[in-house]
DNA sequence: GGCAACTCAATTGTGTGCAATTTAGTTGGT
DNA sequence: ACCAACTAAATTGCACACAATTGAGTTGCC
């Protein structure tokens, strides 16, 4: 029998993602932010300043696609760059006060989104640990 | 306790995606596909001639995605597109010769993969049945 | 001290994805 | 038969994502 898309696990996790993407951009919207704007915020929130080798490494993005986010997150007043004293190569990534402030009225986006994807905490943390074998699995293999 | 990157589930279906797609990349590097073009030749050689209308919701992707997809896929002369006769607003997407040769030569990848992601068959299809829920149950909340 | 090897960010080029609009073609109600 | 509402693709504009390159700065080794 030939196999099909809908045989393919990575065609459901690609429109999972997609999916999420999606419910995120909903609830993203007031605030102004894209799903991936918002995960450097997320980290931003937690702790700063940042450099963008940090963001790279906590979110699995490289220079190529933060460079332009960050640029677009700075335009927007929420962010600040400024290279670091210590290592001239290195930029850190600051919250404006305007950035710190969105914080508040972020909090209960994971809950919006949890809500909307109808799991029960033990599947979510299921997947969440699949999916992680998986990621660090395919990093393996990919040496 | 505040709320980590590392906390959403979101954030490892999207990381997971990501790196699937950059084991696809290269494995299909070979054949000249990227993984959404190799997603619309699966469709090709399952049944053909097919609609970019059935594509899209087959794929889950819509005209804007898939008519530059489309476009480089026959400008690599994998595939023809001919307007329907029956409905002239339809566009048919039908395999070339080249495009059906390349059934052959890409048979083992996703063999390929599912050795890179390091799952047991029964993981993969509760991974899968799980994903299916999270994404009918996202589009429900988006109506 | 000097230079090669390395590292960090930014840039360039290509390919998705999606919202919104446009163009062309079809259908249903009167 | 006509026109309004609908549908299918394509196009435009924007935002990731990644490979490859570039430029500036740092480090290690002699």
């Amino acid at each position: 029998m030939k196999i099909s898309v809908d045989d393919l696990v990575c065609f459901d996790v690609h429109a999972a993602s997609r999916a999420m993407d999606a419910a995120y951009r909903r609830v993203l919207a007031e605030l102004g932010l894209t799903y991936p704007q918002y995960l450097v915020m997320m980290v931003l929130w937690e702790r700063e300043p940042v450099t963008v080798k940090e963001l790279g490494v906590r979110l699995r993005l490289d220079s190529g696609t933060l460079s332009p986010l960050l640029k677009r997150l700075e335009a927007a007043s929420l962010v600040r760059r400024e290279r670091s004293a210590d290592d001239e190569r290195s930029v850190l990534v600051r919250l404006t006060s305007k950035g710190s402030q969105l914080e508040e009225r972020a909090c209960d986006v994971p809950a919006q989104i949890f809500g909307a994807a109808g799991l029960a905490p033990a599947e979510v943390l299921d997947l969440q640990r699949t999916l992680r074998r998986v990621i660090a699995f395919l990093d393996e293999s990919a040496r």
